[in-house]
DNA sequence: TTTAAAATTTAGAGTTGTCTAAAAATTATT
DNA sequence: AATAATTTTTAGACAACTCTAAATTTTAAA
């Protein structure tokens, strides 16, 4: 059981990842996350859960009543923006400047993104030309925490002998990000469709003008592009 | 009072900052540092390094005798130089890339110091061309825990007329950096004794062969030269 | 060498987060 | 509408630190 009074400005890394989870549910639960899905995003139980959303409803960060799921509030929101800023930043930075994969980014980023400095980021940020993207193609928010998501369309939603550009990936895993990797599928590769299984709904694809390859519904569905 | 069973190889940010302590604690006295040392460097309690010191004991990173002061092991050492190296990279980054002054990136370097990631510090070291020293002028262990501590001699050690090159600073404070940097006071820059004085050992420097300033006892004490 | 002072350790308790098991509320089903 | 299934919350407890106050031990002084 929790019980505190507030005390500080300054949010745990916990709360930090709460936040974020939380933030990144209310794209799909606009009207309210429940317990049991941030249970299932932070791996934890839901009574942890519960006992942690009385602390940031505490702090004003999410809007809380019993048995009725959370929403953010403006200052939550601005929070677990700024945290997936620092992250994406930092994304950048491993990949671009460092040579890092883009499969291996995404555990020290989430060290990386708990790291507190104003200056910092905005100099980070200035030292990488600020980008617009993560090398996973997720847009970067502004400093304001503004973010345009404009990715709605996935490489599933294409027909035979249409052609477009990968521009970014919904499932970050390194397994997933590996596999796009091994067949060339990487950000700014152009796809057309040759063939549309019915069967299955798999694909045969040609990236950046190759040879047709066969893709799987669970991948095509996972790939973000641009007409 | 504590009581564990050590669980994991990792170390928590608290274990590595009390590593970094006794670490730097253990140059002035081998034998063992003190508890009461401990806890000003930690600005914590006597009662709270004890429970530390026994934990840290019972993961077999210090040696520790009630009553006797403690030492680290070579896991110990090892533990504490790695998050050294990570620190002062991390400086270099920030002032030689990210613009950063020599006065306001510890504070930083104090988060960025506990990010884990082998690969990390690998790629970063490289990125930076494998510096020897931080913004201060404190030497980077290498990446097998060697430090060459090269900077015994003081500016309070010279004698009227000589010449020396400033290499590093004792006192990393902010408040002793600024004004050191209002004098032109920077790594690299020549200094010349023209006069001590009896009175209060306070001396009157050219630096980098300028007009002539005075600096008290404090500053000179402070500063490492090569001559 | 006995006493006094200082350093160190223990005891007990508070904080932040976690968990399991049980209770309560909500939602779905018949 | 009543019961069953699911979700969520509470209760009680543990883990990693921290602290104050009291008890020990070591060291210094008389």
């Amino acid at each position: 059981m929790y019980f505190c009074y507030v005390k500080t400005d300054r949010n745990s890394f916990t709360e930090e990842n709460y936040l974020k989870a939380i933030h990144k549910l209310s794209r799909r639960n606009p009207k309210g996350v429940s317990t049991n899905a941030i249970a299932g995003a932070m791996q934890t139980k839901a009574s942890s859960v519960t006992d942690m959303v009385k602390k940031l409803a505490a702090k004003l960060l999410i809007n809380y009543k019993k048995y009725q799921g959370v929403t953010l509030t403006e200052k939550g929101r601005k929070t677990a923006v700024s945290v997936v800023r620092k992250h994406r930043l930092w994304e950048v930075f491993l990949v671009d400047n460092l040579g890092f994969k883009w499969d291996s980014v995404h555990e020290i980023a989430e060290q990386l993104e708990h790291v507190q400095s104003e200056e910092l980021v905005i100099r980070l940020d200035q030292y990488l030309g600020f980008p617009q993207y993560d090398p996973h193609g997720d847009p970067i928010p502004d400093s304001d925490g503004n973010i345009t998501h404009h990715k709605d369309t996935c490489l599933s939603d294409l027909k035979v002998n249409q052609v477009a550009v990968v521009v970014g990936v919904k499932d970050s895993s390194s397994s997933f990000l590996q596999h796009l990797e091994k067949m060339k599928l990487v950000l700014g590769a152009s796809v057309k469709v040759e063939e549309i299984v019915d069967f299955d709904n798999s694909m045969s694809i040609c990236i950046s003008d190759g040879l047709p390859v066969s893709i799987s519904e669970a991948v095509a569905k996972n790939l973000y592009i641009k007409r």
